[in-house]
DNA sequence: TTTAACCCGATTTTT
DNA sequence: TCGGGTTAAA
């Protein structure tokens, strides 16, 4: 973090003290707007309200996590402890728990995750391609985001693939209905559907919260806003901090829109921008204020800092992606050589697209330098968490289908999928899920008395563990009571059968066993949390599960997309592969509306400005195209950073050429130096 | 006809 | 790295 002056200033002040009506923060990169969300949560406290009342809701776990730690710091632990900070999604999993009946859903329903999402879809569209099932997932849920619904979207498909989409979307949500679960949409479009359908449930949420803050404003999306709207109401003061300049998910939904609309839609709003930043020196501000000022303005804004100018921003030209990534490296290499107080984590590089990581890590690792992907895969993707997930959902709730057809073959346990199949078909035509249709009496008319026996074994276990995780509570229990199951349904013996290697199998158990240490200490509980029981654990395990990823601290060189460094920041910066095509990107020969080039160039805003003291933006004069190389452009935006204008540009060859000459000329006669 | 090896190309990501 | 697509061999 930035070094934070001890005091807050003017146009921080005005933003903590504007309590009683709608508030705008335009927060800029490094303006400190999370330190104005918690000195206003603080203010708030002080005014009489209870933590329980104010809300500050935020995209991702990791910034409420955050977020929380920050306000205990100010107003305490008891305090920070009743806020409710939460991201949009456990908000809306809140909402739906204790209301979700008034909609028809019953209180222990599933949340899918985007696999099963994608496995509803091709089964729901009869169709095992995985990419023209992404394609729907991806057409869908921006439908959803706009707050359209299946038949909303049949209406405004535009072309034939939208249309099937349309038809897809259909029978997708009839499944999820069938399965009582819910997608990452519909935990925000399911809240507002309650809030405008039902008054009494209106009433009663629009009395919970007195105020309500929002981060990174600028990456709602419309349903997003219409829920903020929603619970606000009338007369619930709000506060919405973002950047219009740091939007750059556009591509999922987000929209500023929610920006402009926002002094309509609140005429009593109060703008606030945020424009002295603590993070970056003068050039590097500089540089960043050059480019973000070629983009049309909704709201006037331009960041200073009262640090001196510092270092150049330095521009390298390289001759293909093994030598900016060697480049990169050397730079690396060469500032910790030359002062011993840099560390490794002092560092980021910073790249478009995730796939330009890999020469990048291969020059690191040759180097021997520590470092971090960013974003990479997380722990719970991983096979062996998702089949205890699995476990764990079906255990919270039996009509989960994915969940059910997971479990009940893993480990596989004689019930193959013609017994599945049929029984499929059996739930189908009866219309309830396969683990009601197990226990129908009527089963045998569709299956052998054998199947019949199996499935019936796994239903009873299933129904027990279910009994003993709802009343096992605490650490040490759950612990105990997971490694039992464990035992039970033979799951080592499963990893060690399953694989090949010794090696892989043992890693995979000891991921098991983590898994299991951190069901055991959720279920414990902590100065934050309560004791809970497994099956409540079990509960909240879709929406918390980016939680418990790394550890912060290590001492390394990190590796980022530019999406995935916003609000991050480093000493050191170098941003790769800045080419036109890559950044701005453009696919083939889809044209570049203005809009697309203005999200583009806000991510350049967002690279730039993650740098605190050092800048080197990298560019390539060629790259390889098959086995070639090809001339590539540098991006339009390395000339719009203006840096010339201040500072030299740095191509070492050029010095190098300019330093020949230079001798040349003194050797034949003494000439003023050019430095 | 089926399978395995290999090569190429790649938006961006959270819940 | 990862997955899809192509090609070569059985």
């Amino acid at each position: 973090m930035a070094e934070a002056p001890a005091t807050l200033n003017p146009a921080q002040l005005a933003a903590v003290h504007h309590l009683d009506g709608p508030c705008l923060v335009l927060a800029g990169a490094g303006s400190g707007k999370t330190r104005v969300i918690v000195h206003k949560i603080a203010r708030l406290l002080q005014a009489g309200l209870e933590p329980r009342q104010i809300a500050a809701i935020t995209f991702t776990n990791k910034a409420a996590a955050e977020m929380r730690e920050r306000a205990k710091q100010i107003v305490g632990g008891r305090a920070a402890k009743d806020l409710a900070i939460s991201t949009f999604h456990s908000l809306g999993v809140r909402m739906l728990k204790t209301d979700g009946s008034r909609l028809g859903l019953k209180e222990q329903f599933s949340i899918f995750d985007s696999d099963d999402v994608l496995g509803v879809l091709r089964e729901a569209g009869g169709c095992n391609d995985n990419a023209v099932a992404r394609s729907w997932q991806w057409t869908i849920s921006l439908w959803k985001n706009q707050g359209l619904d299946a038949e909303a979207a049949a209406r405004a498909a535009a072309d034939e693939d939208q249309r099937v989409a349309a038809v897809v979307m259909k029978r997708y949500e009839e499944r999820l209905a069938a399965f009582q679960a819910v997608d990452f949409d519909d935990l925000i479009s399911l809240p507002l559907k309650l809030l405008a359908r039902d008054a009494e449930a209106r009433e009663k949420w629009q009395g919970t919260f007195r105020h309500i803050l929002v981060d990174e404003y600028q990456d709602t999306n419309a349903v997003q806003y219409e829920l903020l709207k929603a619970l606000v109401g009338e007369h619930t003061p709000f506060t919405a901090v973002g950047d219009d300049d740091q939007s750059i998910y556009g591509w999922r939904g987000a929209t500023i829109e929610n920006l402009k609309r926002l002094p309509q839609d609140f005429p009593r709003l109060k703008v606030i921008p945020l424009e002295q930043n603590y993070r970056s020196t003068g050039n590097i501000l500089r540089a960043a204020n050059n480019v973000i000022a070629q983009n049309p303005k909704i709201y006037e804004k331009k960041l200073w800092s009262e640090f001196g100018d510092g270092e150049p921003v330095r521009l390298l030209e390289c001759d293909s992606e093994e030598h900016e990534a060697e480049r990169a490296v050397a730079r690396i290499q060469a500032l910790r050589g030359a002062d011993a107080r840099i560390a490794w984590s002092d560092f980021a590089i910073l790249y478009r697209a995730n796939h330009q990581a890999r020469i990048i890590e291969q020059k690191l690792r040759q180097a021997q330098v520590p470092y971090k992907v960013s974003g990479g895969q997380s722990w719970f993707d991983r096979a062996e968490i998702k089949d205890l997930c699995a476990w764990l959902r079906l255990l919270v709730n039996p009509d989960d289908d994915p969940a059910f057809l997971r479990a009940v073959t893993t480990p596989k346990r004689g019930i193959g999928h013609q017994t599945l199949a049929s029984l499929g078909e059996f739930a189908g035509k009866w219309k309830v899920s396969l683990f009601e249709a197990l226990f129908s009496p009527t089963l045998k008319t569709a299956l052998k008395g054998k199947a019949i026996d199996s499935l019936h074994e796994f239903g009873r276990y299933v129904n027990a563990l279910e009994e003993r995780a709802r009343h096992t509570r605490g650490g040490e229990e759950a612990r105990k009571l997971m490694l039992e199951f464990l035992t039970d349904i033979g799951y080592e013996r499963h990893l060690h059968d399953g694989e090949e290697s010794e090696k892989i199998a043992a890693s995979r158990w000891s991921n098991v066993v983590d898994f299991v240490g951190w069901i055991a200490r959720r279920a414990g509980g902590d100065e934050d949390r309560p004791e809970q029981t497994v099956l409540e654990v079990a509960q909240t395990i879709a929406v918390i599960i980016s939680l418990a990823e790394r550890s912060e601290d290590q001492d390394v060189v990190t590796l980022s997309t530019l999406h995935a460094s916003k609000g991050l920041e480093w000493p050191h910066v170098v941003l790769a592969g800045v080419n036109e095509g890559l950044l701005p990107f453009r696919a083939g020969d889809e044209e570049m509306t203005p809009e697309r080039l203005e999200e583009e160039r806000r991510l350049m805003y967002v690279g730039i400005t993650r740098a605190r003291r050092t800048l080197v933006v990298s560019t390539l004069r060629r790259r390889k195209k098959g086995r070639e190389l090809v001339a590539a452009v540098p991006s339009r935006f390395i000339t719009e950073m203006k840096l010339n204008e201040s500072t030299g540009r740095e191509d070492p060859r050029e010095r190098l050429a300019k330093l020949r000459a230079a001798l040349a000329a003194k050797a034949s006669a003494p000439a003023p130096s050019a430095d």
